[in-house]
DNA sequence: GCCTAAGCGAGACGGTACGTCTCGTCTTTGA
DNA sequence: TCAAAGACGAGACGTACCGTCTCGCTTAGGC
């Protein structure tokens, strides 16, 4: 690619693509999604529009690139030995991930805009979170293998009473999710599940 | 213009008023958020512009406007006599609400745009979402009266449990969620609650 | 916004108007037609693009509209008493125009610009070249009045003929037309003429 | 161009040369000047951009080149044996060049281009119309020879008298330049001729 | 029964961003 | 070494809405 390049007939430049998703990245932090336009982006990266558009049918496209494997990366729960510890600490993870981290920033933005945006929603659902979904039942996996559930619960709904409460504070009521918070709940819990 | 009316001295016209909150709902239920701007929604109730933005400082102030008390008229759950009867009713006319219900529409897209829109969703809780988890506690309150519940009970939290998985299918992984999902929700969630 | 002005209902404003004519003809004279952009004469007549758009269907439109009546106002033929003395002031006069006159450059551009769009030629001769060949026709006519010409003297193929020459050398050939061309141009071309 | 040829390192490809000039005469003569675009010329041409930008500056060098000595080929007046014979036929030639003619389309386009492009005009001239100059000069220069006109002539200037007229009509006023307008033209041209 | 002032429909205004188009440059690959 | 293919930075295009402003009409209370 050399110095500065300027496109070539066989492939595009990783270096402009790149460039555009943290130029996206940065913008929604610093100016959140309103503030988050094409013409900034592209500005912002060095990179012409048409370059943008080559490539990103929206910006919404150019968030879910961004956002990448991201989730996975912070959101894999490590096997702690225990089902109380390793829900701990991923709910913990899953908290802090929504609150405070910037790739999820973008997945709040990105859960936002599916509301108002069906093909959004499909294509965030099918990319991100059904993968999401299997790491959120890891911990539920391991124990039921180490033989601390019974096999007669339904995993995925337990799952989902855990992850929802955290997604339901953050996108809902704007309450804050502490460890305060989420070790009560994982601790009140655990004592419901049969065996 | 015509004899219809263009305003006085005394006070505004409720008939623009009721034509601007109709206009911005069907808008928003038809062509979906994005498809909700000023101009159209001046042009389909047969209004000014500036008589838009003399009393609405944007859309979302229309569309909360707009919202008014449906959430309070559809989600108030009535007293059927006990915890699991009320638990069961409520939950499926939230469900209700939230996906086929057009105030309920109007409702996903508010919470939707506050996700990137912070002085949005400190107005959406205060005006609406802290009186409506009043009303989801009802049951709870009502059930403790009855003596059916522990005063030990963290009741807030409770509610949330419930409220969240509904929210969370919706919002998060848009699943479905019946009354097939939410009856046995509740009866796998009332025998773990103390006493 | 300033105070200055905005619009209102009744009538477009005639101070965005010229402000739009004289900075299209700045920027005509300064960087020729090629650099002549609906977005730089927004931006140097301060005026939005939309502006520009709602009165005008093209760039060119904008310079047939700034091209105005300036035809008529420099080149309409004194009456100096004779046909010698009005042809040689008149063909000067034509010759400056073409020459060193602003809205000169502007005519000399849309004919150029006729050459390759036939709307535009058509325009272009309905709205100024037709009364023009009536302007320069009236040394003729007053001739003829006067008794100086024979009645069977074929006038618009008159007229054509001197303008011709001094059009054939700014538009093609591109060499000088001093007085020093025009002077004797009529005085050769006088003695040709019945009676 | 086909499969036959693709670079080699003996100099430029005639068969691409070839292809880029037909390819711009077509569209010139198609779409007009503003639809003759570089990217549709090398899509027409079946030749790489890249090769168009090597060879030619501009869009109107290619249209320079393309017309090549087609001006001399179309319009070198034939002896007939007397001035008025060939200058009858000749701005016969000439009108019917310049109004019917591919390559007159071209010149016109050039000449309306040469209007706002002084380096295109200088060329042009230089290139072109010099030259024509000579040829459109030829029967006055064999009537000299023959003795059929003063040699106190300005030939220069009875030349550009003719051309003059059939370009106004062309260019400026767009009226029809028929054999019945051309023929009685020279006619009564003639007479004014010193012996 | 006028006067007056606020509300109204209408719409032009200066702007921002959109998504498309063409331009001319640059790089890679193949013949 | 040149031609092809095509990605690139640049920037003008025309469109859609934004939020502000001015205009002249309508209309209800107060004089």
């Amino acid at each position: 690619m050399g110095a500065d390049h300027h496109g070539n007939r066989y492939g595009r430049s990783e270096a402009a693509r790149q460039a555009v998703l943290e130029a996206a990245d940065d913008l929604l932090v610093e100016h959140g999604f309103a503030g988050l336009t094409i013409e900034k982006i592209a500005a912002r990266a060095g990179v012409a529009k048409q370059t943008i558009y080559r490539w990103w049918p929206s910006k919404v496209d150019i968030l879910l690139d961004a956002f990448g494997d991201d989730m996975a990366k912070a959101l894999t729960p490590a096997d702690h030995g225990s089902l109380a510890a390793d829900l701990r600490e991923h709910l913990a993870a899953v908290a802090d991930f929504l609150t405070t981290n910037d790739a999820g920033a973008v997945y709040r933005a990105l859960v936002g805009q599916a509301q108002h945006d069906p093909a959004l929603a499909a294509r965030l659902r099918d990319t991100h979170l059904a993968a999401q979904h299997l790491r959120d039942r890891l911990p539920f996996d391991r124990a039921l293998a180490r033989g601390e559930l019974s096999p007669t619960l339904d995993l995925d709904l337990a799952v989902q009473r855990l992850m929802a409460v955290v997604h339901y504070r953050v996108l809902v009521t704007g309450e804050p999710v502490s460890r305060e918070f989420t070790d009560p709940l994982v601790d009140s819990f655990l004592p419901t599940l049969p065996l």
